[in-house]
RNA sequence: GCACUAGUGGCGGAACGGCAGACGCAACGGACUCAAAAUCCGUCGAGGGCAACUUCGUGAGGGUUCAAAUCCCUCCUGGUGCACCA
């Protein structure tokens, strides 16, 4: 910036001060800066207007030195002051004003009137991080917000709370790094988040504010996990785990993204450790019907049913050639039995060491099982295309239907943590069976036909279900694919070489952590007796104060050296013993949260059960995308728990869930420091306002798509709710609607109630952009016209339109209204414009009473189309009040 | 690879069987200004015509229909999720 531009800055600078005028950040001043010879310097500005001026480089006689100002000032005050005394909208004052009314007057205070009817609205409690909000924040939140304030003014009691998902990773790790407590960490992030939500104005009823890192809170997450472990659902096991190399704790597969840690990015390996798991596993079948219950958008339901990924197949014992031993397989396709010309192990098949002395190339095999082992499941799942793999020497297995002597294999592609660890190959109709066949040059042996006869297999598996036909098959050639499946399950069952079987995807839930900065398990190890509970009375069992929050390298958690702590007596025994030191995982606080809102205060149970009874289930559930699998699923197994608990009154938490997208930088891609290109909310907050923010992130694009951010978007969404603020100077004294725009109220009114319900909330904003340009067309807005308007707009600009309200006579509070009605007749028009084709093609218009009768219609249209009409007609088309169309030959 | 989702002006996006481009942004022209900003008025998919008008146009190609951006099939491209799940 050269010295020049940083004088007349501060000339601009010193010129707004003096006329009381905030100014504006420096950022502004510099945004728009060359323009062929021009500086295009924004100087001062009021709190809407932009102040500046034009300054050609090196031209005298335009170039204002700052000696110069003074006469800049004069012409700069007297218009400026008129414009916003007159005009403009003070953002600054109107929203501190109203922020203010609404924490006096408890404006969002949510009584737990159970006579009323109920709406409960939530979002996902955001992780308090220490980079503040993010401007991807407030899109689910304002439009939730939206939802909630219309609702309060059709009369729900509604419930609509925030709270903070606090334990978890990024916070210790800034504890240990920075030397603070994680606790002091937590306090500072939460209280920053709370003044930056709160200065969006969300009508949040803040006396319900929950925090999972609250020992009044995680008493509850702890008691939770007591019940799940007394009904057998929490239970130890010494398992293959992944384990990140740099954060140094076990992971839920979950948790593994692209083979690296989630948090951290560092290299997941694979180590056996002793951990806590969950057996959602049990619930899958629950956790899948429980879908068709519940309202969620089509995407949702998908993903997790494709998580729990239920496959109904068949448990096949193989006989090994000359032994008892009988190698189990899982298949889904039991009817290509008779195409099994190999099988599959994988690496770390127990069979493998059982007959090490009988296996003629063991130490080729274990060479292999090494090789595998080291590669992370992303290595191992990834090399897809180029299929490894050890034949077995000296061990066959006799398939049971041919009775023929196939070869195993050793190859990693085979999952000894899916099915039984084993697979009976059939190239022919397996795509990766095929791979590995052709790989090794092994047999294939078609068994299924399509429909038009037999089918290349050297070309590639055919592997289609619904038109496929057996043959080469014994007892089941000539059956469709579906009727063999059935015939040959029987067939196993009753010669008892196989069974029914159904298999899911989904795992259990790893539920340790080797951290400090989470819930201690409330459970106690004695020698005697093993894991036992402590008693709830002991409960909340207390994060201990710790000198150093730094994970050790044996893996142990923090905990582990505070012998004081970890040294106590066994509840059981009263004997000598240790407690558990590894903490729960950040999605246990998250998975009943919600359950907390309805009665946060209570000290006797998480929650009333009147309370819960009137509150759930959940209404209306927003969250991300990526939240579907873990955080989504997990709650819901906790709450069907729960359910069979009888703690709480419903199956299923959330009645409706609905997904938002991101919102990308302005160069479209995602926001971060790297990339230079995050945006502040507090910087548009301070330069634009809060209603400003909130309506551009509500007219940005659909809701459920992810949208660039335009800072061009949010000056037109600022401008506006000025022309919304300038319409009171074009305000009639009538009351009620005028008789030219009554149609376009009504039809604005269902409008932006629809949108407002089904996340369209850009179209409902248009549509209000739309009426206020007809009100500037006509040059008069009547009362009744411009408060409908003002109360439609209220749930999305919530401090503007209140300060309208109050400007203009309104009788108490705005958000305390009723949401305006519409009568469905009046929201057509008497006479409508219709198209007029010919073949398809719109040719001209005709103006029709909608209850024209068709032959009147036509006849209209065949008069306006005059000449252009030849030929033959074939026929008429009318759709009434849409269209017509008449085909002609 | 599989699943889901999307592809429409200079840009964000509307319309989701019935007049493509609502609404907003940017741009351009005008009014107001010494000037600039702000504001207001106007133009704004492409080609052709003095004009009224006309032809073409929603990723590509086919199809269904009186009528397709919208429904069906094949393909291409982007985004997201999952990933050798037998």
């Amino acid at each position: 910036m050269s010295l020049f531009i940083r004088k007349a800055l501060r000339g601009w600078k010193i010129i707004a001060e003096r006329m009381g005028l905030s100014c504006m950040s420096e950022k502004y001043n510099l945004t728009k800066t060359w323009k062929g010879s021009k500086i295009t310097f924004i100087g001062a500005m009021s709190d809407s207007v932009f102040v500046s001026m034009y300054i050609r480089h090196r031209t005298p006689n335009i170039y204002v030195p700052p000696g110069y100002w003074g006469k800049a000032e004069l012409l700069q005050r007297k218009k400026v002051r008129r414009t916003i005394m007159a005009e403009m909208y003070n953002h600054h004052t109107v929203e501190k004003k109203w922020q203010k009314i609404w924490e006096e007057e408890k404006a969002f205070h949510t009584p737990n009137d159970f006579t009323k009817p109920k709406f409960y609205a939530l979002v996902e409690f955001p992780y308090p991080s220490g980079q503040g909000l993010h401007v991807g924040h407030p899109r689910p939140y304002t439009a939730l917000d939206i939802v909630a304030r219309k609702r309060r003014m059709q009369g729900y009691n509604v419930l609509y709370p925030m709270g903070w998902d606090a334990f978890g990773l990024p916070t210790e790790n800034y504890a240990i790094k920075n030397k603070i407590h994680p606790k002091e960490v937590t306090k500072n992030n939460v209280a920053r988040f709370k003044a930056q939500l709160q200065s969006l104005g969300y009508s949040f009823d803040w006396d319900r504010e929950v925090n999972t890192t609250d020992p009044e809170y995680y008493k509850w997450t702890q008691w939770i996990f007591l019940k799940l472990f007394k009904a057998g659902l929490a239970y130890k096991k010494e398992m293959p785990i992944n384990w990140c190399t740099s954060c140094k704790v076990g992971l839920a597969n979950e948790e593994v993204v692209n083979g690296v840690c989630e948090r951290c990015g560092s290299e997941v390996v694979r180590k056996v450790k002793n951990e806590w798991m969950l057996k959602i596993t049990n619930y899958a079948d629950k956790l899948l019907e429980g879908l068709n219950d519940v309202d969620y958008i089509e995407r949702v339901k998908t993903s997790q049913r494709n998580w729990i990924g239920r496959s109904e197949g068949a448990e096949v014992d193989f006989v090994i050639s000359g032994k008892e031993e009988k190698l189990r397989v899982y298949t889904t396709r039991p009817d290509t039995l008779f195409g099994a010309t190999y099988m599959v192990i994988s690496p770390e098949h127990p069979l493998i060491d059982k007959y090490k002395d009988e296996i003629k190339n063991y130490d080729a095999v274990i060479e292999y099982r090494e090789m595998a082992a080291k590669k992370s499941d992303f290595e191992r799942t990834e090399l897809a295309k180029d299929k490894t793999g050890v034949e077995i020497d000296g061990m066959t297995a006799i398939n049971p239907l041919t009775e023929t002597e196939i070869p195993i294999w050793v190859s990693d592609y085979v999952l000894m943590t899916y099915g039984t660890g084993a697979i009976m190959a059939v190239p022919a109709h397996d795509d990766r069976d095929w791979e590995f066949a052709k790989k090794f040059k092994l047999p294939m042996i078609q068994v299924v036909e399509g429909s038009e006869g037999p089918v290349d297999i050297n070309e590639a598996a055919f592997t289609d279900v619904a038109t496929g036909k057996m043959i080469n098959s014994g007892f089941l050639t000539g059956l469709s694919v579906e009727e063999a499946k059935e015939k040959v399950k029987a067939f196993l069952e009753e010669k008892k070489i196989g069974h029914r079987k159904v298999n899911y995807k989904l795992r259990d839930w790893v539920f340790s952590r080797q951290r400090y900065w989470g819930e201690p398990i409330p459970i106690v190890n004695c020698e005697k007796c093993g894991a036992v509970a402590i008693d709830e009375s002991e409960l909340p069992l207390l994060l201990p104060e710790v000198e150093s929050y730094m994970p050790t390298d044996n893996g142990e958690s923090p905990l582990a050296a505070m012998t004081d702590w970890v040294n106590t007596t066994c509840p059981c025994c009263g004997g000598p013993a240790k407690r558990e030191t590894d903490t729960m995982p950040q999605w246990a606080g998250s998975s009943w949260y919600f359950l907390r809102y309805t009665d946060p205060h209570n000290t006797e149970a998480l929650a009333s059960p009147e309370a819960l009874k009137y509150w759930l289930p959940v209404d209306w559930y927003n969250g991300g995308m990526e939240h579907t699998t873990l955080h989504l699923l997990y709650s819901r197994f906790w709450h069907k728990f729960l359910y069979d608990e009888k703690v709480v009154p419903t199956s299923e938490p959330y009645q409706k869930r609905t997904s938002h997208g991101m919102i990308l930088g302005e160069n479209g891609e995602k926001m971060s420091k790297s990339r230079g290109n995050v945006v502040n909310p507090d910087d548009i907050v301070r330069d634009y306002g809060a209603d400003t923010l909130r309506t551009y992130e509500m007219f940005i694009g659909a809701f459920d798509l992810s949208a660039s951010w335009s800072e061009d978007g949010v000056k037109g969404c600022r401008r506006f709710l000025e022309r919304v603020w300038k319409l009171q100077t074009l305000l009639k004294d009538e009351e009620g609607y005028s008789k030219d725009l009554e149609v376009k109220m009504h039809q604005t009114i269902k409008k932006v109630s629809y949108d407002f319900e089904n996340l369209k909330f850009n179209t409902a904003i248009a549509a209000m952009m739309a009426l206020i340009n007809e009100f500037y067309k006509k040059n008069e807005v009547t009362k009744g016209e411009y408060r409908t308007l003002l109360t439609l707009l209220n749930p999305v600009a919530p401090h503007i339109t209140e300060e309208l309200w109050e400007i203009t006579g309104g009788t108490g509070r705005l958000f305390l209204q009723s949401w305006p009605e519409y009568e469905e007749a009046k929201t057509e028009e008497a006479t409508v414009e219709i198209a007029v084709q010919i073949n398809g093609k719109t040719k001209t218009t005709i103006a029709i009473r909608k209850e024209e009768e068709k032959d009147a219609v036509l006849a209209k249209a065949k008069e306006a189309l005059g000449g252009k009409l030849s030929g033959n007609i074939v026929k008429e088309i009318y759709v009434p009040g849409r269209i017509v169309n008449i085909v002609a030959k």
